[in-house]
DNA sequence: TACCACCTCTATAACGTTATACAGGTGGTG
DNA sequence: CACCACCTGTATAACGTTATAGAGGTGGTA
């Protein structure tokens, strides 16, 4: 059934290695056998066998992305553009969904999936360091978000604690005073949480505002379901807060919907902010004001790098680059309601 | 740098093959021979070589699901619970995002990617029934959607018309009568656009309601901006609807949106139910009445029955399967508002 | 004419794995 | 003791591809 070099060499009566110069173009082919063996690819419908070549060439043209959470839009939006970036170089992008688990992430870095892809970008969160660097994959490796730092790797990520102290600075200016974190990582995973609260600490210091352990609501996970849960927590506080600001949308519209059945309104009793700005954010009623990253930059950039490493033709240095992020205001903590 | 058989083989001092047996448990070996070998493994560290091993035995242990847009909860969530079943089947589920494009469809259907997986979980939008006909590759192939019918695969899919009638059947039920679709689609692909417009206006047939063209709004796609351009049109109308169906969650959540900012509310002013049933709907403000299809049968089962024929257990002919559906009624439609 | 350079094309050895066929040893049975 | 069955392990040929080395032919130059 399949078709192989062999059928084609046969049906065009040339060897298998002219065939395989025609498909890659390798080495040069006189004009008249080219057409024939065209013609016969053609004819028989061949598309190369990945598994073979790679076997043999030690490439598959295929990357992986791996992320924790699939239904976050977030990582969906980001996948999407780090597709289109991927195509354009030539190159196919499969998704792998580690859904945050400890064994899915070790297994991706160096479980037998390696051998089919040529690379690698990662978003971890369950593993750290010491993971990473006792890896033994030779295929290259870029790393997105906060899960490790400082290893042998090409690292893409936003300065978190910048984003977060901009969150705050932007609740601060509409006069808040009584500011909530929403999503405090409960374990000692999720650097990007503890990078935020730090943000938030720092920027709530330098706004001369105190800082309140009351007002901080760690989650287990980073849903709207658990933003959801810790909003309602928040109003049953004696002082309850006057705005919160969530480790991401997610945990920022579960805090909306909180506010709604508690029968109170965003932004008049409680100005609400997030980070990711997932398009989800743009139709919440109300909207969702949000620190934006620049998920263009992070897809593209991290496809990039990928490949030319893959390619050879970056051998510098690991880089570690910090791509920009800006605040969107919207409805959630603008005064005009 | 990579480990392969022959080092195991050589660390343990037994031939090739018999490192092979004790990977793979093919045939027995020796208690104190495996032991050796397995020690050797763990101590190399060895994973196999998922191409090698698939060029020779035809089987990589991959399966792919072929979604046309990633960023629609509705597959993001239908990929998670396939994934989770493919594991609990010792597969692994590689996510393909064809984005609705034609040309990636064919690419998935006959290209080399195919050399690669065991399987294919296909929802073709863009396609139709001859190009899956014409397809040569001969691993199997799961359809779900409404994409394509009458063609010797296994079908998974909901009662379209049945689950539009029941939407519609329930805005009828609590009093409305000028009831709106939004979602028809505008070329001749989208075949489950299609079977929804036939239910609504079967469900209104039944209810002793006209069919009003002018109320029936076609997009271009079906995310959340084409629903909120398509209510604005509707809401300009010099009668406007009591009541919307969006094509999905999506198209409904961008309707909710415009009817927020044209000062209207839901379900007050107009009622809004969609389908898909995606968490951002239970978040919603208001939340979003939906027809819930079983998304676990739809993606446990079509993971189930394409492990069985890739394994050749299930040699019956073609199944067309209909999965379930329930209403789930909530505020956009529910009076106490 | 003799030689070399060049251009096409071909034969073949890998890549890492598994299935097949077989070799060697041990124990039991007639 | 001869024979067979069985168990454990081995050598080897594929799977489909590509890189390497080289074969054969043509044309140009000394």
């Amino acid at each position: 059934m399949a078709v192989s070099l062999k059928d084609i060499a046969e049906r065009a009566g040339v060897s298998l290695a002219t065939v395989s110069n025609v498909v890659n173009g390798y080495r040069p082919v006189g004009e008249r056998t080219r057409q024939r063996v065209q013609q016969a690819v053609d004819e028989l419908g061949y598309s190369p066998n990945l598994s073979a070549r790679h076997l043999r060439r030690g490439r598959t043209g295929l990357i992986a992305l791996a992320i924790p959470e699939l239904n976050n839009p977030y990582f969906a939006e980001l996948a999407e553009i780090a597709i289109r970036e991927a195509a354009g170089l030539g190159y196919t992008l499969v998704m792998e969904n580690t859904a945050a688990d400890r064994e899915a992430e070790l297994l991706l870095l160096d479980g037998s999936r390696r051998h089919i892809i040529d690379g690698l970008i990662f978003s971890p969160v369950r593993i750290g360091r010491a993971e990473v660097l006792a890896r033994t994959a030779d295929s290259p490796l870029v790393l997105i978000g906060e899960g490790v730092h400082d290893v042998p790797h090409d690292h893409i990520a936003i300065d978190n604690v910048a984003a977060s102290h901009a969150a705050i600075q932007h609740l601060v200016g509409i006069g808040r005073r009584r500011i909530a974190f929403i999503g405090a990582a409960d374990g000692g995973d999720r650097q990007s949480a503890h990078l935020r609260l730090r943000g938030y600490r720092e920027a709530l210091a330098a706004a001369g505002l105190p800082y309140r352990p009351g007002l901080v609501a760690p989650t287990r996970e980073f849903g709207r379901r658990d933003g959801e849960q810790a909003m309602r927590d928040l109003l049953a506080l004696d002082e309850p807060p006057d705005a919160v600001f969530g480790y991401n949308d997610l945990v920022a519209i579960g805090a909306l919907r909180a506010l709604t059945e508690a029968g109170h309104r965003a932004p008049r009793d409680v100005a609400v902010i997030g980070i990711d700005d997932i398009e989800e954010g743009r139709f919440s009623n109300p909207t969702l004001t949000t620190i934006a990253p620049d998920k263009e930059a992070i897809g593209r950039l991290a496809v990039r790098r990928l490949v030319a490493r893959i390619e050879g033709t970056q051998v510098t240095a690991p880089l570690t680059v910090q791509t920009p992020f800006r605040l969107i205001c919207r409805e959630s903590t603008s005064a005009g309601r």
